[in-house]
RNA sequence: UGGGGUGUCGCCAAGUGGUAAGGCGCCUGGUUCUGGUCCAGGUAUUCCGAGGUUCGAAUCCUUGCACCCCAGCCA
């Protein structure tokens, strides 16, 4: 794990708890863990949740032991070549290095192909695996329902002899897909599905991202898992919830593999329930609907709850590993709120982000009482009194200014303290200034505001009287344009259509995304960096798009809005 | 109708027989040249329901109920 691993939580949960008793028990005296994602697909926030704790479990027990080689590490679960892919490799490093976790180790599920071979034939000479030569449907007919028991594949007494001799022929290409199979010989009518005889190999004449064409038989994840794991010297085995009725066939792997195989740990799986998050999508099936669908603009779709999508969006890794340890690690199925994850990523935001000026919808304002062409350089600080940070600039002030839509009303509400016709407000780091009229074209819409500035007011408050808002502008004159993406929440709906089918493409929020043009930036903000973080003073935390922004011409992603107790106010 | 799990505040989540942590959200008030932040206070007489054991139960027992997972040669 690299320097950027995040602070151990003081977390406790009932992993911990288990893992805690065992080194109690010195069952263990170090705890190897691992993160295996199939390459085939990109990482979002719920694989986050297992990497924060996988990793984090790692980073806490080598603080805890430093001497007892407690570890994290990263294995492609690459079983089934037609799905995967070295690209998905790639971007799984990238992610979990941008979380800030260094594995201990990289591996493949196929690094172990040979030694899952010797153990099929191993298992198949101590009369445990057999050959079956049943059809597809022939299988799922004799496998029984959840409430009846399955019957014995009539494959299932063949001599060792034969099965060995089969399963040699399957290896060396002899048959083709689908016609026979390597099958565990438990019980077919126990009422665990997943003890039904489970298959172990199956045939497949595609090529393999890593073992090329070595291979035409493929283990199965319920046989490939435990060796892998057993192998590597994992001591705790977790995955999520939907694999708790898989952990018998686990144990049945490595109960029968143990004392031929020498295996340096005996692992153990443990279970607990994946991340959902409310108005998103996570399944990886929904996932890939949208992005080869066109319905985003790719995996990093600043809208997608994908690592590279809230990379893109803006989003910190230490906001992502802190929602991870707020969710905690638990066994009932959640579904957490999206306000949980704004949360955290405005807290840490509130810290790192200079505060700076920026108008979205821009309305114009002339200040009858300026100096035509004075220009006055004010000095605004980047940072507010209640982050202990330095750091200022200037900002040009003119006659015509622009504020934002959202701060000027024709009929403002009594409890509406920005502007509007007589009223009087602050503009940030400047003058007071108070609406005195207002130009609309035939339709109505305002075309201009005309104010003056009561020139007392720089730096102190107005005498006599007292005004409640301040209000953020940029200099006409001076302004940079920019283009600036409005992003919200993917979906209009708390849960996605619980459909099968294709339903939730409906419930896509169109307002995910919105993108302004014409957007006035204070000058500063010409030659932002992409990548660069800013709180647009009064509106929400931005980031110079890392594709598209370029110098002088900066394009902005909207990580999260600020909290907005007046917007909320209104729309009761 | 089989098996494996889970049910504590709107959302997460502690709690493992001694009289309901914490976070998010929400509400009040204060501070404030961001209606942000911060600060102070409030927000479950009750733990899926019903019985029972006990001086005492969210925690033990009994019995219901609800939800999730399992019938891919996916993981």
């Amino acid at each position: 794990m690299n320097s950027s691993a995040p602070a151990p939580a003081k977390a406790s949960d009932f992993i911990r708890d288990i893992i805690n008793e065992d080194l109690q028990a010195e069952r263990h005296q170090k705890v190897i863990t691992r993160f295996p994602p199939e390459p085939n697909g990109f990482l979002h926030i719920g694989h986050a949740k297992s990497i924060c704790l996988n990793f984090g479990l790692a980073y806490e027990y080598r603080e805890k032991l430093p001497e007892s080689g407690s570890r994290c590490h990263l294995r492609f679960d690459d079983t089934d070549p037609v799905k995967e892919d070295t690209l998905f490799e790639d971007g799984i490093q990238e992610d979990v290095r941008w979380l800030g976790f260094e594995w201990d180790g990289l591996y493949h599920a196929s690094d172990y192909f040979e030694k899952m071979y010797e153990y099929a034939e191993y298992l198949i000479g101590a009369g445990k695996a057999y050959v079956c030569s049943l059809s597809d449907a022939e299988t799922k007919e004799y496998r029984g329902t959840v409430t009846t028991a399955g019957k014995n594949s009539p494959y299932r007494e063949r001599t060792v002899e034969e099965s060995l001799d089969l399963f040699r022929r399957m290896r060396a290409g002899e048959f083709k897909d689908g016609e026979h199979v390597l099958r565990a010989k438990i019980d077919m009518a126990n009422a665990n599905m997943k003890m039904r005889d489970p298959m172990l190999y199956r045939i497949r004449h595609t090529a393999h991202h890593m073992t090329g064409d070595k291979w035409c038989i493929y283990p199965m994840y319920d046989y490939a898992h435990p060796i892998s794991d057993a192998i590597e010297g994992i001591t705790h085995s977790i995955c999520t919830l939907e694999f708790e009725n898989n952990r018998e066939l686990y144990d049945w792997v490595i109960d029968n593999l143990i004392d031929y195989a020498k295996f340096p740990s005996r692992p153990h799986q443990y279970e607990f329930a994946r991340l959902n998050l409310n108005y998103t999508v996570m399944s990886k099936r929904r996932l890939l609907e949208l992005v080869e669908g066109k319905h985003v603009s790719g995996w990093d779709d600043p809208r997608l709850p994908t690592i590279a999508g809230m990379r893109r969006r803006g989003y910190t890794p230490e906001s992502i590993r802190a929602f991870c340890a707020s969710v905690g690690v638990a066994k009932a199925n959640s579904t957490v709120d999206m306000a949980q994850l704004e949360f955290c990523i405005r807290d840490d935001l509130n810290q790192k982000a200079p505060r700076v000026l920026a108008v979205l919808k821009p309305i114009k304002i002339v200040i009858e009482n300026y100096p035509d062409d004075k220009v006055e350089e004010l000095e605004a600080s980047y940072w507010p009194h209640d982050v202990p940070k330095e750091g200022t600039r200037l900002v040009p002030f003119s006659k015509e200014i622009y504020i934002e839509q959202d701060d000027f009303m024709l009929e403002p509400p009594k409890d509406y303290f920005r502007l509007a016709p007589g009223k009087e407000v602050r503009l940030r780091y400047a003058y007071c200034i108070t609406c005195k009229e207002v130009i609309q074209d035939a339709q109505g819409n305002v075309q201009e505001v005309r104010c003056t500035y009561d020139p007392e007011t720089l730096g102190a408050n107005p005498v006599g009287r007292k005004v409640k808002g301040t209000i953020h502008w940029v200099s006409a004159r001076h302004a940079q344009d920019a283009e600036v993406r409005l992003y919200d929440r993917l979906l209009s709906l708390e849960a996605p259509p619980a459909g099968k089918d294709s339903e939730f493409l409906n419930a896509i929020n169109p307002e995910a995304l919105q993108t302004l043009t014409g957007c006035k930036l204070e000058r500063s903000l010409a030659e932002a960096k992409p990548g660069e973080r800013f709180q647009f003073e009064r509106q929400g935390y931005f980031v110079a798009d890392v594709k598209d922004s370029k110098p002088g011409m900066p394009v902005f992603n909207r990580i999260v809005t600020l909290k907005d107790s007046w917007a909320r106010s209104q729309k009761k």
